[in-house]
DNA sequence: TCGATAATGCACTAACTGGTTACTTTTCTG
DNA sequence: CAGAAAAGTAACCAGTTAGTGCATTATCGA
């Protein structure tokens, strides 16, 4: 999706022709483009054409590709997913302390949903629609399983080393780690009115990463 | 909006004459549908016409009593609040020991999401929408203020009697408890898929009640 | 009982929306 | 270099959408 394709009008530079055509190129504006298309407005609220629009690309080419708008939808959705459960994976959490690496994936999480926001709205607009499109995909099991095992065996070493107590379910663990960054991100702009605070200025920001972790940490405490 | 408000049709106990025309009746009729279309569907989403015809009323009249449909959405997520927030000072927790009064919080905030489920896709909603509505209201303040301050006081009379350390941010905390039961339930369809597992069967909410009172009882506990 | 006012219904529209048909242009292969 | 295949375009379509103009009907106070 990122792979680094040139744009079609300058020359790249081993290739001497410039390709005026490129699929690839393309392919991944459309898919950049409906990702904040999608993320700005949802699956219902989004506009073909108007993605077409910013892709640079005909609104034929979104059906040559994609078949649908859900079709379209459901590409990125898979690929949102991917690309989480991916950095996640690189983390390498494995030869840290217990404590430490617990505290690295709240810190991790928490980043890339700022990073990335587009992924909680997303998953919001998915869950709209009872999760229609995720259910299609196989993938999404697959790189969900590591994520939920390679909680598991940070619990596992830290029951091990005294550090946390035993018993706790990595499923539960996980939705709670998710659910502290991503309820606060989500309804930022409600919550920001709620309790009369910009929840997304830095110093909130902080406070709210420092209070997650620490929430986490007396979570899993022996 | 839930007032006893006759059927148009039938004759009321008291008074002798039917109504065929009822102000209150068509527009309570209107904000009862109005909700589930907007949280079934989203703002976007909804049909105003489908609206109109589930409330067996006339489109005519949705803009003759809510003057558009941004308007209707206003007015039922006004609502929304105002009711979440009468209900939860109906808990009177002042009487209560400070760790069973936050638990007691815990678990009404939960079932309170079970019950009302348009609750949290009205606040997703309005959130991919940046608050627009929310913004232009001033009783959501006047509400929310007293929640904050609900919090405060339980942890104050915590710190008190021992039972919780001091230092915590009222509205971090409820930031939490709402955080952990929100996003389980409004992330229950592609977190059943992610999870491999119902989470929306009995034993896996009674199992996240207690998982999520045992988070708030330690994140507190002195 | 009458007339003002509020409630209601029908038919309409202008703009939009996802999707398609028919066509042109570029690229690649033998 | 021919011509097939792929990439790209513009105009269009049928169905939908929020919103309205206007006539009609019920209610209620005087």
């Amino acid at each position: 999706m990122d792979q680094a394709t040139d744009a079609p009008t300058e020359p790249a530079g081993a290739r001497a022709k410039p390709r005026v055509r490129d699929a690839e190129a393309t392919k991944a504006r459309i898919l950049d483009a409906a990702k904040r298309e999608f993320a700005k407005n949802g699956l219902g609220g989004a506009r073909v054409d108007v993605i077409a629009e910013k892709a640079r690309a005909n609104k034929r080419m979104i059906y040559h590709y994609f078949g649908s708008k859900e079709g379209l939808f459901q590409t990125i959705l898979e690929n949102a997913y991917v690309d989480i459960r991916t950095a996640e994976q690189k983390l390498n959490l494995d030869h840290l302390a217990p404590r430490e690496a617990l505290e690295r994936l709240v810190r991790f999480t928490w980043d890339y949903y700022l990073k990335n926001p587009e992924f909680i709205t997303l998953v919001n607009s998915e869950n709209l629609h009872r999760a229609r499109h995720l259910k299609k995909s196989e993938v999404i099991k697959i790189v969900s399983r590591k994520l939920v095992s390679m909680v598991g065996s940070i619990l596992e070493r830290g029951v091990a080393s005294g550090d946390f107590r035993a018993g706790i379910d990595p499923v539960q663990l996980n939705i709670t780690i998710a659910a502290i960054g991503y309820y606060y991100l989500t309804n930022r702009f409600t919550g920001s009115i709620v309790f009369e605070r910009d929840l997304m200025a830095k110093p909130a920001l902080e406070e709210r990463l420092r209070f997650n972790i620490d929430t986490i940490l007396r979570l899993v405490a022996a």
